[in-house]
DNA sequence: CGCTTTCCATAT
DNA sequence: TATGGAAAGCGA
């Protein structure tokens, strides 16, 4: 019997699997996820591993194969609480043991670059230049080179020396032990939060938030656990609800994980978590190097922060008494990870939870299907806001059909409604913003005599066209100069279609000549820090009007902005997924969420072709109750989450052929394995986007009532690929509830 | 030469 | 990452 372990994920060359025999006193003793001390390396020295699985047989030549020396002691409660947590990921959401450990387990320092050496100057400069001298009298060409470098600045940078001037760390030991210079390391980072708390002002809760609050408060004091679903209106002042709640559970001595998405991530978050828990706050995101965010797992562990905020990968902050998770703005599609394991943040929250006695609030203003379904159940509690909680009212909607404007005339972006409105703000030295629905539909290159659209030759979707006559791909970056000619029937009428950010812009400059405009979108915050540069300078109105897709409308607050005009608000509405009602409904909530947090009243412009869909009527009102209704009954009907439980089987491979064969045994296989006959196969059916830089793609859907069962077919299907050799060069990922159309 | 320091491949 | 062995550096 041999193990396959993974001794450490801290480093890239160490992240594969080491096979070790199995000793017969623990045959059979040992599962999956274990952690067992094994002889490492030439040394044999004792290391920890764990078990990714088992075999009868190994890999690697068996004479060199050494033995488990015995099982790991249990070492630290948060350890024990995250391999169980990645062995339920891994059993939920499929993949492998490997893939769950390390997007549960921190990866621990890449290099050790925190460490950045100067090189100092001791001696005068009177004394250097006569050593200076007599370096050049001894012909000690490489000392005398670096003496200069310090006479001309004290303080010189270590690998600068080496690198630049040629000289190798004996010459500058040899000068560092005869006193003329100073080696010192500095110490780099170790906080990215640099702010000191704010004196508190005294905080007036509007009775709604009180409530919320003492509702949590007395539960956990009483020791209740649970879910809970704080629901309040953009405005309504749930970050300080939060902010209450979180003092109740560090009160106690415990810590508190807030997830925000990515994109909300901003300054001003930090800002007022700073104020009210100091320098107890840390904050998680993307951008910290590989050291910082170890230096912070590092200060959690040791107890030293009391709430750390980031996006879904802090949820693995390894807090030695997790007492609370906050997941703000909960409906956000990237909770959902989109690599293996596919998991959801809040459900592993929820798990996460379980295991160390924490208690999970969620939050949004338009909560997902799942979170209002659960407390509808009984499943969640709901603490609701149903007011702003300043004297902000709500925005003032208004919906266009565009279908009568094309019936009077007007084929332009703008409705004659929005127009007018833009011009008035612009009169006042208001804000605007336009929100155009969705970057896919940036503007196609098609033949309008024979309906050619221009694709990209690596994946199966068009290209879209950008300023500087440029075809660039969405998907792989593949660029290809605009054609003049059509070049499949060689007609010269093949010209842009529909529009983009860009295409937006240049109307708008030109209906609005006058006006100051910035765009925001993929091309526009490519440099680094480029979307906080745009949304600043808008924020401090050296702006006028401020274009952008999605990430415009996530929560950022622009007191001077009157006006919201959503472009094309159906486009999110007909793709092919199922989530496609619930998604626009809540990008119109946002987007109208966003007019008006200033003293002056707001206003939305919704622009549509199918102004009598549910989510848009409901969004229009901002009635949430009424669309989850409705589309719950859709959902009930259709046998989609939250109604039933849908596993996405996404396969893919170079090889066409092969996949369809591959895609069809499958599908044989799990109608046969079917559970009962409450269970639906879909499938396998070409995805939307058929082919990704060259791979081709099939997704195979399984329907069913009860996600265990769910769980149990995935586990037969990873059986049955796993044994069928014809599999091998066929790529599987299973995808629960799937938040994305594939 | 003999000692120390740095480099680098390797781990089941 | 941690380690041992090889290679290079150093003073004489």
């Amino acid at each position: 019997m041999y193990a396959q372990i993974i001794i450490d994920i801290t480093h890239e060359k160490l992240d594969r699997i080491f096979e070790y025999r199995v000793p017969e006193e623990l045959e059979g003793q040992l599962i999956i996820g274990d952690g067992v001390i094994v002889p490492f390396g030439k040394g044999n020295a004792r290391r920890k591993g764990y078990i990714v699985g088992f075999a009868d047989d190994c890999r690697y030549d068996p004479a060199k194969i050494k033995e488990i020396l015995e099982r790991a002691p249990h070492t630290m409660a948060v350890e024990e609480t995250f391999l169980s947590l990645a062995a339920w990921m891994r059993e939920h959401y499929g993949g492998t043991m490997i893939q769950a450990l390390k997007t549960v387990l921190p990866i621990k320092k890449k290099e050790k670059k925190k460490e950045k050496k100067i090189v100092r100057r001791l001696i005068s400069e009177e004394e250097g230049k006569t050593l200076l001298e007599s370096f050049l009298r001894k012909n000690q060409r490489a000392r005398a080179r670096l003496l200069a470098a310090l006479l001309e600045d004290e303080e010189v940078d270590y690998t600068w020396i080496t690198k630049k001037l040629n000289i190798t760390s004996p010459v500058i030991r040899a000068l560092e032990e005869k006193g003329v210079l100073e080696v010192s390391a500095e110490r780099i980072i170790r906080n990215p939060v640099r702010h000191k708390p704010a004196e508190l002002k005294e905080l007036t809760f509007t009775p709604e938030q009180e409530n919320a609050i003492s509702h949590f408060r007395k539960d956990y004091e009483s020791g209740k656990r649970g879910t809970y679903l704080v629901y309040g209106v953009t405005g309504s002042g749930k970050t300080e609800v939060y902010m209450e709640m979180i003092r109740t559970v560090t009160k106690a001595g415990k810590q508190a994980v807030v997830l925000i998405p990515e994109i909300a991530l901003t300054y001003q978050t930090v800002i007022r978590f700073v104020r009210n828990f100091g320098d107890r706050v840390s904050i998680m995101n993307s951008r910290l190097s590989k050291g910082e965010r170890y230096d912070q797992t590092e200060r959690a562990k040791a107890g030293k922060i009391d709430v750390v905020i980031g996006p879904r990968s802090a949820l693995f902050t390894p807090f030695p008494d997790l007492g609370l998770i906050v997941i703000d703005e909960e409906h956000e599609t990237t909770y959902k990870s989109e690599q293996m394991p596919r998991y959801h943040a809040r459900e592993t929250a929820e798990k996460l939870a379980q295991l160390c006695g924490a208690s999970v609030v969620l939050g949004s203003a338009t909560p997902s299907m799942e979170a209002f379904d659960r407390c509808r159940k009984g499943k969640y509690t709901l603490l609701r806001l149903r007011k702003r909680a300043g004297s902000q009212s709500m925005a003032n909607v208004t919906t266009v059909d565009m279908r009568k404007e094309l019936k009077n005339g007007n084929r332009s972006i703008l409705s004659d409604c929005l127009s007018q409105k833009i011009k008035e703000r612009l009169l006042k030295r208001q804000q605007v913003m336009l929100f155009l629905n969705r970057r896919g539909f940036a503007g196609f290159l098609s033949c309008r005599s024979c309906g050619y659209v221009v694709k990209c030759p690596h994946c199966d979707v068009s290209l879209s066209w950008h300023k500087g006559n440029r075809m660039v791909c969405h998907y792989c970056g593949h660029e290809e100069p605009v054609p003049t000619v059509c070049p499949a029937c060689g007609s010269r009428h093949i010209g842009a279609f529909k529009a983009g950010t860009q295409q937006v812009e240049d109307m708008v400059k030109k209906a609005f000549p006058e006006a100051r405009v910035l765009r925001m979108d993929m091309d526009t915050t490519r440099e680094k820090e480029g979307y906080e540069k745009i949304l600043s300078s808008f924020s401090n109105q050296e702006a006028d009007i401020l274009i952008g897709t999605q990430m415009i409308v996530k929560g950022h607050d622009f007191p001077n902005v009157t006006l919201v005009g959503v472009l094309a608000a159906d486009m999110s509405l007909y793709t092919s997924d199922y989530r496609a009602a619930e998604r626009t409904f809540s990008l119109l909530c946002q987007a109208a969420g966003r007019a008006g947090r200033g003293s002056e009243p707001g206003e939305a412009v919704i622009q549509t072709y199918s102004p009598d869909h549910y989510s848009i009527r409901a969004a229009a009102k901002q009635d949430y109750e009424t669309f989850f209704e409705e589309e719950m009954r859709y959902r009930e009907l259709m046998g989609y989450p939250p109604a039933e439980h849908l596993m996405a089987v996404l396969m893919s491979s170079e090889d066409g052929a092969l996949l369809e064969k591959g895609g069809y045994y499958l599908k044989m296989f799990t109608e046969k394995t079917k559970h009962n006959d409450k269970m639906e196969i879909i499938g396998p059916a070409s995805p939307p986007i058929g082919k990704i830089k060259d791979v081709y793609r099939k997704v195979l859907y399984v329907k069913h009532p009860d996600y265990e069962v769910l769980v149990k077919t995935k586990n037969k299907m990873e059986q049955y690929i796993e044994v069928n050799a014809g599999f091998s060069k066929i790529r599987i990922q299973f995808d629960f509830d799937p938040v994305q159309s594939f």
